[in-house]
DNA sequence: ACTAAGACTTGGAACAATCTTA
DNA sequence: TAAGATTGTTCCAAGTCTTAGT
C-alpha cells in the first residue's frame, strides 16, 4: 500500500525538458491577454507587492530573456494580482458588498439534421418532428456508449422520448428496440471529424470567437475586482448520465431557458439582460451567498449554480480556511482519538457506534455517509451508511488478528475494498453490531452524520467528518514529503518522491481511475526503450572494456582520454536508463491512481510549497498554471518552514 | 426533532489542446 | 505531418454540511 520507504536514486538531470520550457513561454503570451484592469485598482495593490518577492526557485527558468520584456510583465502582474490574503477578513456571512455579471451564457439552439441523415423505425424511414428529433440525437450520439446497453438507461430514455413525441409518432414509435439511430450517429462522428480536420484558420476563428465569449461572460467585477468566474455556460439539455447503476440514468435533462434562472447580483449594478424576448425567473441582491445565477435541474429537482472560479478570492478565502481548520484538528487530535478509545467501552451503545465510526473515519479516511432517498440514486455508502453486508469479520486473516473487510461503493460508485487489523476492542464491538441483523441492515443503527457532526462540534469548533479526510490527506503528505526527500537528489528524483507522497494520499483516500486505454501499449513502448537502453549499454561497456586494455597496452595520453570518454558515455547511458526505469514505475504505480482529486482538494498546498522552497524544486514541477492561480495564495504565503 | 431545500466542495470521465513519434 | 500519446480543461454528477420550515 505504502510507497516504498526508500526513495530511488535517479540521476542527476541537467537539462529541463523541452515540454516545460514551451509551457512556459506561452503562459507568458497568455498574461499578455489578461484584460487589464481600472487604474484605481492598480495603486492598490502595488504598494501591497513585496519588495523580494521570489529569491529562488526561478534559477532554473534562466534564460533572463529580455530585460524589458520581463519589467512589463511583472508590471501586468501587480496590477492583476488581487491578495486578498493580505486583507483583513471578517467572519459576518457577507460575501461580497458588489457584484456585477453579465448573466449566463445559453446552449446553442438546436440545429435539425440535415435531410440526408435519417432515422428509420422498423426498417422505414420516419421524419421526426423537430423536438423528437432532438431527443433523438441525443441518444444517437452516445449509440457507442455503454449507457445505451443497460436497461435501465434505455427504459428511462425511451418513456422521456415518448413524452415529447407528437401524438402520431407515439403511435409509431412503440419499441426502442425497432428504432434504428445509427445514421444520426454516423452523422455526429462525421461532424466531429469534420471539426478535428478544419484548416488552422478556421481553428483559429472558432476559437477568437470563443475568447470573445468568455471576456464578455467570463468575468464578474466583486468588490471592485475582476474574477473569473467558474461555469457561466448553462448545462445543454442531453441524457441525464448518472454513475453506477443510477435508476434514473436515460432520463431527459431538459433545456434551460432565461424564465428557469434566478440572477443574482448587486443591488447598484447593472442587471444582466436576458436574451430577446425571454425574461429571468427572478433578480436579486442576496449577498450572503457566491452564486451569481442559479437554476432548478428536473432530474433530481436539484438547484445548479454559477458561481465563481477557483482561483477567486471567495473560493480561495475558504478553502484557506478549510485547511486551517484541519490543522486546528492537529493540535487536538491526540485528546480526540483517547476520547473515542474511551468511548469503545461505553455503556451506551450510541455511543459505541459512533466511536467505532469516527475510529474509522480517522484510521481509513472514509466520507460521513449521509443517508440518501432510496431509489432516486445509485445505492453508495460512506461510514455512518454502512450496512452489515459491506463488512466482513475475521478472528484471523493471512495471520493477523481481528481483521475487518470492506467491501462497499462509495461516491460516485468507485469501490471501496480494505483489510485491515483494528484494535480487539472496536472488532468486539463490531461483532456486537452486526448481532441479530440482516445483511441489508445499519451497521450503525444508532448513528447518523448528523449524530457524529455534532458531537465533532462539541469537540472542537468547525470540526466535522470530513476535516478527518483533510486532515489526514494533508498529514500524510507532509509525513511522507519528510520521509522520502533526499536534499541530495536530482530534481527529477525528488518529483518522483513528491509523486510517491501525493499517490500514499490518494490510495488512502481511494481515489480510483479508469486504467487508461493506452496504458498497455505506452507501458510496452517504455519497455521497449528500456530494452534498447540496455543493449547500448552493453555495447558501451564493449568499448570502455577494450579502451581499457588499449590503455594497459600502451600509457598513452591519448588511450587515457579515449577510456575517459568511454567511461563517462556509459555513466551517462546508465544514469538515462535509471530515469527510464524509474517513469516506468512511477507510471505502473499510477495506472489506476487519480492524483488530482487530493491534490486540488485534500494537499494544503502550503505543504507543497514550502518543500518546493525547500528543495529548490520549481513550483512549475508541481502545480500547472491554473493549479498555480488556483494557489496562489499559499505559493505567496508560504516559507520554506511552513510545516502543517 | 425531523425533513427538505440550499449552498458549497469533491469527483472521475469526456473532451480539447499540445506534444511526441513514426 | 499525421497519428498517437499525454496533459490540461471542462463538464456536471454526487457528495457534505448548514439552514429553513414545520
Amino acid at each position: 500500500m505504502k510507497p516504498d520507504s526508500s526513495p530511488i536514486k535517479s540521476p542527476k538531470v541537467k537539462k529541463e525538458d523541452k515540454a516545460s520550457k514551451k509551457r512556459k513561454s506561452l503562459e507568458s503570451e497568455d498574461e499578455d491577454f489578461k484584460p487589464v484592469s481600472k487604474a484605481k485598482k492598480a495603486k492598490k495593490e502595488v504598494k501591497k507587492e513585496k519588495k523580494g518577492s521570489d529569491k529562488k526557485g526561478s534559477a532554473s527558468s534562466g534564460t533572463e530573456s529580455s530585460p524589458k520584456k520581463r519589467v512589463k510583465k511583472e508590471k501586468e502582474e501587480e496590477r492583476e494580482v488581487w491578495k486578498w490574503w493580505e486583507e483583513e477578513k471578517k467572519d459576518d456571512g457577507v460575501k461580497w458588498k458588489t457584484l456585477e455579471h453579465k448573466g449566463p451564457v445559453f446552449a446553442p439552439p438546436y440545429e435539425p439534421l440535415p435531410d440526408n441523415v435519417k432515422f428509420y423505425y422498423d426498417g422505414k424511414q420516419m421524419k421526426l418532428a423537430e423536438e423528437t428529433e432532438e431527443v433523438a440525437t441525443f441518444y444517437g450520439k452516445m449509440l457507442d456508449h455503454d449507457y445505451t446497453t443497460k436497461d435501465a438507461f434505455n427504459t428511462n430514455f425511451f418513456r422521456d422520448w415518448k413524452k415529447v413525441m407528437t401524438k402520431a409518432e407515439k403511435e409509431v414509435i412503440t419499441d426502442l428496440k425497432k428504432c434504428n439511430f445509427k445514421e444520426i450517429c454516423e452523422y455526429f462522428k462525421m461532424k466531429s471529424e469534420e471539426r478535428k480536420a478544419m484548416s488552422k484558420d478556421q481553428k483559429k476563428e472558432i476559437k477568437e470567437a470563443n475568447e470573445a465569449i468568455t471576456k464578455e461572460y467570463g468575468f464578474c467585477i466583486i468588490d471592485g475586482h475582476k474574477e473569473k468566474i467558474g461555469n457561466f455556460r448553462i448545462e445543454p439539455p442531453g441524457l441525464f448520465r448518472g454513475r453506477g447503476e443510477h435508476p434514473k440514468q436515460g432520463m431527459l435533462k431538459r433545456r434551460v431557458q432565461a424564465e428557469d434562472i434566478i440572477i443574482n447580483c448587486g443591488k447598484d449594478s447593472e442587471i444582466p439582460e436576458a436574451p430577446k424576448g425571454h425574461k429571468w425567473k427572478e433578480v436579486r441582491h442576496d449577498n450572503q451567498v457566491t452564486w451569481l445565477a442559479s437554476w432548478n435541474e428536473n432530474i433530481q429537482g436539484q438547484t445548479k449554480y454559477i458561481m465563481l472560479n477557483a482561483a477567486s478570492k471567495l473560493k480561495g478565502e475558504k478553502d484557506w480556511a478549510k485547511y486551517e481548520v484541519a490543522r486546528k484538528l492537529h493540535k487536538c487530535v491526540d485528546k480526540i482519538r483517547a476520547n473515542y478509545h474511551e468511548d469503545f467501552k461505553s455503556k451506551e451503545m450510541r455511543i459505541r457506534q459512533r466511536a467505532v465510526a469516527l475510529y474509522f473515519i480517522d484510521k481509513l479516511a472514509l466520507r460521513a455517509g449521509n443517508e440518501k432517498e432510496e431509489g432516486e440514486t445509485a445505492d453508495t455508502v460512506g461510514c455512518c451508511s454502512l450496512r452489515v453486508e459491506h463488512t466482513k469479520l475475521y478472528e484471523e486473516k493471512d495471520s493477523k488478528p481481528y481483521v475487518v473487510e470492506f467491501d462497499f461503493l462509495g461516491k460516485d460508485s468507485i469501490r471501496y475494498t480494505n483489510a485491515i487489523p483494528v484494535e480487539k476492542r472496536v472488532f468486539k464491538n463490531l461483532e456486537l453490531f452486526t448481532q441479530n441483523k440482516q445483511p441489508s441492515d445499519d451497521l450503525f443503527d444508532r448513528l447518523n452524520t448528523t449524530i457524529l457532526n455534532k458531537h465533532l462540534h462539541d469537540l472542537m469548533e468547525g470540526l466535522t467528518a470530513k476535516v478527518f479526510r483533510t486532515y489526514n490527506a494533508s498529514r500524510t503528505l507532509q509525513e511522507q514529503l519528510n520521509l522520502l526527500t533526499d536534499p541530495d537528489d536530482p530534481v527529477a528524483s525528488k518529483i518522483l518522491s513528491y509523486n510517491r507522497a501525493n499517490r500514499a494520499v490518494a490510495v488512502l483516500c481511494n481515489h480510483q481511475r479508469a486504467v487508461p486505454k493506452t496504458f498497455a501499449k505506452s507501458m510496452q513502448n517504455m519497455m521497449t526503450k528500456i530494452e534498447d537502453k540496455k543493449k547500448t549499454i552493453q555495447e558501451a561497456k564493449r568499448n570502455v572494456k577494450d579502451a581499457k586494455v588499449d590503455y594497459k597496452q600502451s600509457k598513452s595520453e591519448k588511450n587515457r582520454s579515449n577510456l575517459d570518454r568511454k567511461k563517462k558515455i556509459l555513466e551517462r547511458l546508465e544514469e538515462q536508463l535509471q530515469k527510464l526505469e524509474v517513469a516506468a514505475t512511477d507510471r505502473d504505480e499510477n495506472k489506476d491512481i487519480a492524483l488530482g482529486t487530493s491534490k486540488l482538494n485534500y494537499l494544503d498546498p502550503r505543504i507543497s510549497v514550502a518543500w518546493c522552497k525547500k528543495f529548490d524544486v520549481p513550483i512549475e514541477k508541481i502545480y500547472n498554471k491554473t493549479q498555480r492561480e488556483k494557489f496562489r495564495w499559499a505559493i505567496d504565503m508560504a516559507t520554506a518552514e511552513f510545516q502543517f
